[in-house]
DNA sequence: CACGAAATTGACTGACCAGTCAACTAGTGG
DNA sequence: CCACTAGTTGACTGGTCAGTCAATTTCGTG
């Protein structure tokens, strides 16, 4: 669904991508905004050669899910899946109840969600910007812890609180409780094993880094990770990261002889 | 409240400590054993000179409270604080909520306690054995790694499910919500990071290891340990602390050089 | 036996839980 | 106008929650 609406130029209006092909845009429609349109626009620099101002295409597709979303998110990080009612996501959201089941067939369906993104979110802001293949192996280590703290000091500054990791929280929450829950989770620290092996591997083939058992090494260093932000927040001190991330990068598992 | 009873030599009657002074013993007391008075004996040996028999000193004090902490320690480990609640825990304990009440003025105090109770078997069973001084330093942290796999086995063959630390679990669903319950956690992390770092000063001392900071090295042995359990919860995977948690002796924070 | 203390019971209070779903509103196209 | 689709509402369902507290039962002592 769109709708078009032309804005002063002046306006400032931010250059983004175009959701919508052009074709589809109809400058005949309409230029009553409809009921929360404009939650979710998206901007089309169209012809502007006799013009003085810019089309605007507008998506009508309501935000409430996105909204749901970010709620959910915040709300069971700050405190706990089991803790957190769907009613008081809805509060938080702005929407009620119905629309919080059009959009999610359940809370757990919902909290999945919020694990989608939350590692889209973890993907974009930590674990591209740490394990950028323009750095050094071992650098992408310090980068991990420096990137960590900042995410988590972030969190800090809005709530008074040191959150933790959000999978490793509903990990430990859920995992003997939920089995969809529980698979995500490992998924997650699957994924991020990954990331530090490939990194670790590089760094052998380097000679940076001694002969090691890559998995392991990868795993253990997953599990110093997400111990510490556990410490950080039992003590709710985040000097806990500064202090005791930095060593991940001497995290080892020799390889087993037998 | 105390009862005596005498019973036969041949019984295998342990010998544990007396919890009542010897002059409040009173010989003559019925020996009928009033509800519920055997869940809580002690043995007394008094005067056997002129006696084949051990003379039992019987704590009348009933125990549904230790009934009540105990299930609540296994629901709790098993699951959550807060998806476990008073009703089902009495209904493993056996008794009724003003039972309950009468005892723990609150769930939380009732947490509190089974914290309290958590971490003397942790005590008894885990920590006394693995840091036994008899025990070259280094191989401390074997002994550790080992006796934590059998306990988390003992308790997969329970519930086909690897349940993590307890305290861990509890600091990472109630920290940011739970004051008293983050304090107490955190009181039973610089536990048990101090009988690490005293291992590690043996071991410095004893030119087993280099120098290094020896209070963040205890504390990322710490954070090391709960993450591996952590992750073996999450995967369900016993093996996971296996391959793991050995690794924990090279844990290692240098001191900083400014 | 009587009495006081300790322990137990369970109905009750006021609140919250995840999920259901008929009714209604809004937008689009014919 | 109507039909259809997408989105929203909120009362309702059947259940659970932590905590309260008067009444009852049990225990120990004189």
């Amino acid at each position: 669904m769109c709708w078009i609406a032309t804005v002063d130029r002046s306006d400032d209006v931010d250059d983004t991508r175009l959701g919508i092909a052009p074709p589809q845009l109809d400058p005949a429609a309409r230029q009553t905004p409809p009921r929360n349109a404009f939650r979710s626009a998206t901007v089309a620099k169209l012809d502007l050669t006799d013009r003085s101002t810019i089309l605007v295409a507008v998506d009508t597709q309501t935000d409430s899910r996105q909204r749901i979303l970010t709620a959910a998110r915040d709300l069971i990080h700050a405190r706990s899946y089991t803790d957190v009612g769907v009613a008081e996501i809805c509060a938080q959201a702005g929407v009620r109840k119905g629309s919080f089941y059009h959009y999610f067939p359940s809370k757990r369906d919902l909290t999945l969600a919020v694990l989608d993104l939350s590692l889209a979110e973890a993907k974009e802001r930590l674990l591209d910007r740490a394990f950028d293949n323009r750095l050094p192996p071992l650098q992408r280590f310090d980068r991990l812890a420096e990137l960590s703290y900042e995410l988590q000091k972030e969190r800090y500054d809005l709530t008074g609180r040191v959150l933790g990791c959000p999978v490793g929280n509903l990990a430990t929450e859920l995992a003997t409780q939920d089995e969809p829950i529980r698979v995500a989770t490992a998924c997650a620290f699957a994924r991020m094993q990954e990331l530090i092996g490939g990194t670790l591997a590089a760094a052998v083939a380097a000679g940076e880094l001694p002969e090691m058992d890559l998995a392991a090494t990868a795993q253990a260093m997953v599990a110093y990770y997400e111990g510490v932000l556990m410490l950080a927040k039992t003590e709710n001190d985040l000097e806990v990261i500064r202090r005791l991330l930095p060593s991940l990068r001497h995290i080892r598992v020799p390889k087993t002889t037998i």
